[in-house]
DNA sequence: GTGCTATGATACTGACCGGTAACTCTCCTG
DNA sequence: CAGGAGAGTTACCGGTCAGTATCATAGCAC
């Protein structure tokens, strides 16, 4: 436990490394990480200071507001998503039947993680009754996006029924995620890929 | 505002009608609606025994404490659900087919509910992480028994791949509930009688 | 060096949290 | 009439909540 001078009964210089991430940065990742596993409201400004190693000062120095650094986080949340699907859909150009393959097998990639607790931005509706908060556009926007770009991809595919196809794709992928916090990864969960095929070839076959 | 005779600065009997509920039932009445409108979290004690014009200690004399009030309403939303679900089944007897069908006219019902906020088991699970909360148990319970029964109905519907179809629907239902919180009842929680009559048809067709 | 910026530490506010103690009142039942 | 049960009232406990004020410190760029 021996370390450098002390001054004053305070730890000395030990932090400030040229490799330690900024106070903001590790504060948003200590933020995103017990707002995933602990929910939003169960989770207190003083907790993710502590836990970020440094102050509740150092946090409201970088965000306005503990709302604001919820909107934040999920912003973010929103801008990784799509990065991923944009990745994933550009590896099969023009085939979006293979596309949503493989949206799905990584929703069942992520809804097999025992540690997973389902979608930040649905948890976070559930969580945020209040219609005001800051966090609500972000989570409205996000979703409304999803069944956008289901339904661009069910009529690329030539689905009779596009939007119904995309809308069912969309009640499973929801469905998926919150059910792994009541049944578990072994629960109705565990089939979502299968459900999503078979109900895309019972679409096309209708053709 | 003249009211009979006062004691010691107190307000008189006025309350103590032969019609008005127990301090209990007015309690938990109240805490269903504010836990389910609100979320679990986001209402105090202290906010439901003042909404149910009473006090906190009533609160306290009537329930041993918070979680067990949050578990004793999910008991109770059980015992309602189940009632409804076979009420619902025992007008199609012998009927998987039209007992499915109905189910979801339920469901269907419910999510176009503009007040409506998903279903109390799941969201309860979205805002308790902590594994030794009594309602825990209560939700786990609850949805084992919604999909066994899914996967009974389906079976006797004699679809070929029954633990399928079951789990699909069941993903269905939940994803309708938890959608209606992002996307409202405008969104893909609309196309839900007719995204589980078509998956139904797709099965039943493959025998 | 001189600043400037980022960070840290500590103490504080006022409100709310879940939960309890102690006392009073009113009604119903014996 | 006695007594107990249900209910109301008020005050309190220790703890936590989000958010702020103040001052000290360390590194960097000039």
């Amino acid at each position: 436990m021996t370390r450098s001078p002390k001054i004053n009964g305070q730890s000395p210089l030990r932090k400030r490394d040229a490799n330690r991430p900024s106070a903001r940065k590790r504060i948003f990742d200590t933020a995103s990480e017990l707002f995933y596993l602990k929910g939003i409201r169960a989770v207190g400004v003083e907790t993710i200071a502590a836990e970020a190693d440094t102050t509740k000062m150092s946090l409201y120095r970088n965000f306005p507001s503990k709302d604001e650094l919820v909107a934040e986080w999920l912003r973010e949340h929103d801008a990784n998503f799509w990065q991923t699907w944009d990745a994933m859909a550009s590896r099969h150009p023009m085939d979006p039947r293979r596309q949503i393959k493989a949206a799905f097998a990584l929703l069942a990639k992520h809804v097999a993680d025992p540690k997973a607790r389902g979608c930040p931005m649905a948890n976070a509706a559930v969580e945020i009754t209040e219609k005001d908060h800051p966090a609500r556009k972000v989570i409205e926007t996000h979703k409304g996006k999803l069944r956008a770009r289901l339904v661009q991809m069910c009529t690329q595919m030539e689905a009779p029924e596009p939007r119904l196809l995309a809308d069912q794709l969309f009640l499973l992928m929801e469905g998926a995620q919150v059910t792994i916090q009541t049944l578990g990864a072994h629960g109705p969960a565990r089939n979502i890929a299968r459900a999503a095929k078979m109900l895309i070839d019972a679409h096309l076959r209708a053709s």
